[in-house]
DNA sequence: TCACGATACGGACCGGCGGTCCACATCGGC
DNA sequence: GCCGATGTGGACCGCCGGTCCGTATCGTGA
């Protein structure tokens, strides 16, 4: 065991989890299987397992680096989704912010839930995500249940939900994202549409 | 073609449908093969298929005797939840029976879910509660976005949701239950926890 | 009762999957 | 340049859902 990784290794790591990001962007996670990508990388379907173990940590791999950029936008950002901006603010910002990490990974996240149940909720790098939220609508609504409120809110931010309600039933993007929003508030009627659109294009 | 079904095939689409609830409801289905099936129900594999067509259908098979036996209830049963009761009984009614059924079924509705995306909503069986649920809440809520209300609701009885918030929560059926009405009434305090034990135990 | 076409049966068989194995190639410190 | 540690790749494995077809069973009309 020297220390980190061989070289040849550390490039056929890359060229795997490059070769699966494209065809499960392209193909759909369930078309593609280990051999396709193999094939695609150039290197040996063995090699694969060797380097990520089985084909759910392979898609926990690629979905990864892109829930830690989300993180540390979250945690480290500028202002209103990164810390010290107004709480109002930050709530709506780090909920635009959560869909549009939904919608943009939405098979691969799909595909994980399909292989590891409820992982969408109990899953590390999702547990983060939903204690910021709880933390900021505790700030926002201190009289009001919040833990319920984040169940409430993470499963409107399911990705097979929203994926439903675009795909199947035809809403806007923004339409959903709009309930999203409405949703942190059921008591106060829905903002005008011209504030939903100032929020959503920042 | 003869006019319906062969008795030694009526025989054997029996025992297949029966042999299939058990294994299904005893080792979860995705556990179960087609072979497993065929050796429990003392058929070759071949008979399934030629019944059923593909795994999926079998699946829907097993489901739609408890569908159709809840419909029954809905709609011609007897009140609250049958029609004839008074509005708001006859939604609270509901969505107990609903969120029955969906417990009851869990493991199937998620298999099919889980082959059929989306079916949970699209499927004609699921469609035709979907429709009754929204028909009671325009009577119930005359002034609010029913489609909206419909969907969060449908939301909250999927069958994953809520085998999440019991299985890895550790909520107890009855609050889960409790959520649930309460997700109806988002601007009224929650009942008193004695109306809610009234209303579920019945 | 029997004969015969229509229907159903069942398990060998198929292609493809995720995952394993191991003879061989390649790396990199000395 | 040597040599043990590390990495490689594709043949191979068991199993899956699904198909095929020679054989068995049904039930009708005579």
């Amino acid at each position: 065991m020297t220390g980190p990784e061989r070289a040849d290794a550390a490039r056929n790591r890359a060229a795997i989890l490059a070769a699966a990001a494209e065809l499960f962007d392209r193909d759909g996670v369930e078309e593609v299987s280990m051999n396709d990508i193999a094939r695609h990388a150039g290197v040996g379907k063995g090699t694969i397992f060797r380097r990520f173990g089985d084909r759910t940590a392979l898609i926990e791999a690629v979905l990864l680096p892109r829930a830690a950029a989300m993180r540390r936008l979250v945690h480290h950002g500028p202002p209103p989704v990164g810390p010290g901006g107004e709480p109002l603010e930050a709530l709506h910002a780090l909920l635009d912010t959560l869909f549009d990490f939904v919608w943009a990974n939405r098979t691969l996240i799909r595909a994980l839930e399909h292989r590891v149940p409820h992982s969408y909720y109990a899953h590390s790098s999702s547990r983060y995500w939903l204690d910021e939220l709880a933390r900021r609508l505790t700030v926002t609504h201190p009289h009001d249940d919040t833990e319920y409120l984040t169940h409430i809110l993470s499963t409107a931010l399911r990705a097979d939900v929203v994926d439903y309600l675009v795909s199947v039933r035809g809403m806007a993007l923004d339409q959903v994202r709009a309930g999203l929003h409405r949703l942190a508030f059921p008591c106060v009627p829905p903002p005008s549409l011209a504030d939903v659109d100032r929020r959503s294009v920042s």
